[in-house]
DNA sequence: CTACATTCGTTAGTGTCACGAACGTTAGGG
DNA sequence: CCCTAACGTTCGTGACACTAACGAATGTAG
């Protein structure tokens, strides 16, 4: 079992990228899905959640906590906007700035896109159990924190 | 640490559809990055690869075991034809159908490029040991098997 | 045998998303 | 004061997932 004379059988389906792609894309439809239904999607809850958790912020701040780009973030902020979800103010501190402020609507708002969104995990994570679903977002974290900006590989410091 | 008292933390960082989908671009990303180097995609190596372990097949047949869309299926072809890795020929027992056949050369581009997917591989799971790696492949494994057109869930036979 | 539904390959088109280029504005450091 | 960098914004690109529709061929029910 520890010793496999096979040179690499390495099954199309057994690829980890491949097999990553497939989840994802299976967990996007979900997630998407559910959202479609309340008009909302990804990003915006992305928006309002990280508003929510560390506060108002500049929209650099927001590109870099959501992972969303600066360049989309305009649209996603002028839908949310529209809305009355947020607020967006010029930052009297730094003029180059805008301040992002969830409003109390946006946090409602955000409280309800927050059970769809955890009504779509509890459907993708269904087949496993709690133990295995704590070591998946385990393993799953150890690759984010290891493949980050900065931290990719540290011969390469440039 | 079974029953926790907070209402919802769910941070941001710990959602796993979010977790997933930033790891499948990590992937992604890697993959692309050494494939572009070959001249080639993602696809390319899917399609040989699906050739080389299962034979020849048609285009539909190929779609479905690459994920690809047939719709799309068509371009990948025509480029892998026009380099002489794939024959294209009509099947004689069903002239509706093309028969897809890997060619010599085919077989060497596959290899070649099974190098360079496996190199990314390895980066992806730079930071875990053996069993954490095949831990993450049987759950990833899992989750696809559940979330497959016809087993989505069990209540809606339809 | 005829009629109908289905499969196949193909073309064209849509919407999402990640990402880069460039620009004017503003801030901060030498 | 100049230079660099960050910020918000607009525009554009390319990969990808997916739909719609088509003609040709096949299988099937009546």
């Amino acid at each position: 079992m520890s010793a496999t004379p096979e040179p690499t059988p390495a099954r199309l389906r057994a690829i980890p990228s491949r097999l990553i792609a497939g989840v994802a894309a299976v967990a996007d439809r979900l997630v998407n899905e559910r959202l479609a239904a309340a008009d909302a999607r990804k990003w915006h809850f992305a928006v309002l959640t990280a508003l929510a958790e560390d506060g108002a912020a500049s929209q650099a701040e927001l590109s870099r906590r959501t992972g969303i780009y600066r360049s989309d973030m305009v649209a996603v902020l002028n839908e949310l906007g529209d809305a009355a979800y947020v607020r967006r103010a010029a930052d009297p501190a730094d003029r180059r700035r805008n301040v992002i402020t969830l409003t109390a609507e946006g946090r409602r708002r955000r409280e309800h896109l927050d059970g769809l969104v955890t009504d779509a995990q509890r459907e993708l994570l269904a087949p496993l159990d709690p133990d295995e679903r704590s070591e998946l977002t385990r393993l799953l974290t150890v690759l984010t924190e290891h493949h980050r900006p900065g931290h990719p590989d540290p011969r390469d410091p440039k």
